[in-house]
DNA sequence: CGCTGCGTTGAGCTTCTTCAACGATCGTGG
DNA sequence: CCACGATCGTTGAAGAAGCTCAACGCAGCG
């Protein structure tokens, strides 16, 4: 498939005149990532910004001892390091593909040129950051206000938003790397899920979780009851 | 003093005209706030954004219990809740004065408008939310991979680097206060800093605090040392 | 003078992490 | 095809960090 029509799929672009995309493919590259592969580390310089187009890719800080912690996981059509372009420093945390993937990348000058020529794409990129902001400002509240369980619950609910109200959630990533996103390490999620399972309010089966009671985790998300 | 020369000395309009920046107060309007007074809760309707020019702005969440979490603080020439304004929900915090203060208002649509005819203020907005969220990301860090005194030393540091590299830091806010934007409660922050008294880190008096030791502020700020 | 807000200190407890061991699954190479 | 190692997840016991609750001191201010 062509780039332009991959890009056209893509929110960022949303709006533009076809010719606006191409002209935003011409001064694109892809590259293919394998899983593991990391594609930069935090404190390298910021050369441009990533489009996913195929795959997974994880953005996360780590500490000395190397616990780390997941800030996003971005999949199909969702932009990345665009913050470095705009403050101009270095990448202010690693990245690296969780599976094989399908990246698009945008050298910085290129960019913001093109950026300020197109209004519709800056309120494109306003959009974007803010939701970014607000789900930064939505994990801090989880891992200053909520414990574990309450972290885990409000996660859960909002997968099954995500994937159409279902009660079957699919985690889309290892265990493991759900405890790095919520702040804790898999011992202490492995536990919760289990206390969970017992009380009656999920079901697991491998990467797929059922909720038998979204009223349960509700309350558990709010912080109004302990497990 | 006329409402165009403060903003002119506002970052988010820098680089605008003096046309231009006519314009911006034409669509603004001041508003005085007393200390403690809630300027808009979580949840509110979004029907603008504000500019601190005079006072201080605290930005936080809250939980079940009334544990607070402070996301910002702002001051002088900063702008707040412009989140809401792209996304176009409601405000997702709540915000307080933490002093006598003088706002200035924006509502949405005018603002949006005025951005979408300038790109300079658009990029401006831009760097902005960029720089945010790279504080946003490095509030997460210390949140979930430091701990207490770690969160402390870091904060330290980053004040005495606004603050001319002084050895000689101002709180600028109450300790209580302080605690919340760390993510602890008061007990905890207090006993933590007569401990880094107690070995020759730091010395307090009142909202001053003097860095005695830089090199092992930095040890627990990076987590290689521990209290 | 008494009140209120703020900060400090102590004792006990909860939650989470650490450390260690073990089981399951999967892909690879023999 | 099986054996092996690696990754991943689970479970247990012990320990640490921070929170809760309660009491107290202190300053500012009506």
């Amino acid at each position: 498939m062509k780039l332009e029509q991959q890009l056209a799929d893509v929110p960022l672009f949303n709006g533009l005149t076809s010719d606006q995309l191409q002209q935003a493919a011409a001064i694109a590259m892809t590259q293919n990532v394998s899983r593991g592969q990391t594609i930069f580390s935090e404190g390298d310089d910021c050369r441009g910004f990533y489009v996913v187009l195929e795959g997974q890719v994880k953005i996360f800080k780590l500490a000395m001892d190397g616990k780390e912690q997941i800030l996003h996981i971005f999949g199909h059509g969702e932009p990345f390091a665009e913050v470095a372009v705009f403050t101009g420093t270095t990448y202010p945390a690693n990245a690296l593909a969780l599976k094989k993937s399908r990246l698009c990348f945008f050298p910085c000058r290129a960019f913001t040129d093109m950026i300020s020529q197109h209004p519709a794409m800056a309120m494109n990129m306003l959009a974007a950051l803010s939701i970014r902001l607000k789900k930064f400002a939505h994990m801090i509240e989880s891992l200053s206000l909520k414990e574990v369980p309450g972290r885990l619950a409000t996660h859960l609910l909002l997968l099954s938003g995500e994937q159409d109200n279902s009660d079957t959630v699919e985690l889309h990533i290892p265990k493991g790397q759900l405890a790095s996103l919520l702040g804790t390490i898999p011992e202490t999620l492995s536990r919760i899920l289990s206390r969970m399972t017992s009380q009656g309010l999920i079901k697991g089966e491998g990467n797929t979780i059922t909720l038998l009671d979204r009223q349960g985790l509700s309350l558990l998300a709010s912080g109004e009851e302990k497990l």
